[in-house]
DNA sequence: TAGAGCCTGGACAACGTTGTCAGATGCGGG
DNA sequence: CCCGCATCTGACAACGTTGTCCAGGCTCTA
């Protein structure tokens, strides 16, 4: 019986399905193990010869280098970690996927998860790819308080926040203009001759919802409206809590005779409410939607691109990598107001 | 000066930002190693006052257990991979959270690249995934030939292919039912009257745009009506082409006056065009279209549930993974008719 | 032809963790 | 008072790779 399984006596050697490692591939291309190694990386000092009998074990066995063990003599991983908060939306898959490919481009994995807006699953997941020793983060922040990070930033892991700052620690972080963009956005409306204007957003711990907020009540506060409060809703994105909030800024004693949607989320909702109004209400949404140009009318929206925040976010953590050592700044990215009619109504009172 | 830097002038440390290690945690809490290792893990045996010693150091000194050392001991990864054709499409980010979510419930993380449809790089994303030791694989094929997964899969990468099946090997796969789907929206529009029905799909050389077509013409033929080779395009989904492909077939000597469409991303094209024609034309598309049902008129769907293939696919891998040996099995999921208003349309000749 | 220098190849240790196993400690019973 | 047993702890090797360093063989020059 000339072939035993490898390994099969020993006390405590772990699986992998039994793969061949270097050390086979050296054994029966009859050359020493870093001769092998030499030729996996393609560092030079091999004889083609050599070189030729070692690519052949390799085929023949089916060999492919263990990069958990490689990970661990080198130090680096060249892979970055992605938390976000819920991969079916459909803002963050642009997001996700210029992050991978500015992370290919370096030559790393990406490796993600979703938070579901849950802070301690966020914290569990940054620090589960901290763990794998990522090489650095990029999150999408779910909760406020980031100083769980703190020990690993120091000990190198390059961090960068997106759609919303950091809470408690000194990070990088790119961000939409949110404020700027709702500002714009309720100011189109204001300009269309509306004064009794709705906002309906998320909840307000969350950066993007009280920011946008506040661009609303800066645009109404610049054309001298005073604000109802009856007019601004927060709170829950699920479709029944807005409806219900249009439905009572829709019906009120000064019902609003234009809204504008705080995300996405919102939007959906929001636009099935108004098309069962008898009377046209005007629209402007943060968010771009695919086919909103389709819908009758158009929705009007301020638009931010999901790639670019990414790409901007990716280019940036990996700017760190490289060395650079750059202070903590925050980057805002401009958004843009798309008018496609429903932001043009004018006020049906 | 007592404190030096840590492994200063060694050789060739790795340097993942000298981070603790648990010999340090053992050398500042006066136990051994393994008892740190204890600690860390749970693991029974460990006096509550050495524990809270151990515990103490960890937290002083911000260790984290390095996952890597631990996969090359322990030989699993808790990791899984998926790759994918593109995370922008909407139809992905529903399926990878859900693959996400099965992974998490198993204690694993989920791994994801983007192929671009690119068949090169389906294999290099996947054979890097292998190379990380990932537990399991699930892939959305690119291309045809997935022989090069062999000796992964012999040396126990669990793999599951999702939305169109392998080449060259038997492994597991999941699937809408592409070609009844199709049949029962085209024999819709066939219910409705229609006899000169267009179809524009993907790329033939792709699984589900070839099954869709058959779906097609098994549906045309069912009812006894002869396909002209002008009702059908296959070919890329960029805009341009399936604008020229719509307007051909909606201005040929026997124009069609409804037409099946075979994706989402040409269906969107195909709403714009439709939009434009001053007889109406009716209109059944593969996949379901968020705000699909504000459109005027809504938009009649096949659709397919991207999260329970995602979650059938990640289910079926950690069937495999817990051991149960299982034959290769090919699993198809129904698809649902939504009825909107565009499926209904009756012809305008 | 001898010596210097270069090039190729291989032995060895180290990365940080966990499994094994044996040693230490404390306690109760004979 | 000592032995045996149970409990807790730690030394050590191994996982598969790569960096360092040295040995041996070769070429080229003097």
């Amino acid at each position: 019986m000339p072939e035993t399984p490898r390994r099969a006596d020993r006390p405590s050697a772990p699986r992998y399905g039994n793969r061949p490692t270097m050390k086979d591939v050296a054994a029966r291309a009859g050359v020493g193990l870093k001769t092998v190694s030499r030729v996996v990386n393609g560092e030079p000092g091999v004889t083609p010869e050599t070189e030729r009998r070692v690519q052949e074990a390799i085929d023949a066995l089916g060999f492919r280098r263990n990069d958990s063990a490689r990970v661990l003599r080198k130090g680096r991983t060249a892979s970055v970690g992605l938390v976000l908060e819920d991969l079916a939306d459909p803002f963050y898959g642009p997001l996700s996927r210029a992050v991978e490919e500015v992370a290919r481009a370096h030559g790393a994995l990406l490796i993600n998860g979703s938070s579901a807006e849950d802070p301690d699953r966020e914290q569990e997941l940054a620090l589960a790819l901290c763990a794998r020793r990522v090489d650095g983060l990029v999150i999408i922040p779910a909760g406020d308080d980031h100083r769980y990070l703190e020990p690993e930033i120091k000990a190198g892991v390059a961090t960068v926040f997106v759609d919303r700052p950091a809470g408690g620690i000194d990070a990088d972080c790119v961000l939409s203009d949110n404020f700027g963009g709702a500002r714009q956005g309720v100011a189109h409306l204001v300009a269309h001759g509306h004064r009794r204007i709705g906002f309906i957003g998320d909840m307000p711990r969350i950066h993007t919802a009280s920011e946008r907020l506040r661009g609303y009540r800066t645009a109404m506060e610049d054309a001298g409206i005073p604000v109802e409060d009856a007019w601004m809703s927060l709170g829950a994105t699920d479709p029944a809590r807005v409806r219900r909030a249009a439905e009572e800024m829709l019906s009120g004693p000064s019902p609003v005779t234009a809204v504008f949607s705080g995300n996405n989320r919102v939007t959906v909702t929001v636009i099935r409410v108004l098309a069962e109004q008898s009377r046209r209400v005007a629209l402007v949404a943060f968010d771009d939607l695919e086919l909103a140009d389709l819908l009758q009318p158009g929705v009007t929206v301020v638009a931010q691109d999901a790639a670019a925040i990414g790409r901007t976010a990716a280019d940036r953590l990996f700017r760190q990598l490289d060395g650079a050592l750059l202070l903590p700044e925050r980057i805002e990215l401009p958004t843009r107001l798309i008018a496609r009619g429903s932001g043009e109504l004018p006020p049906a009172d």
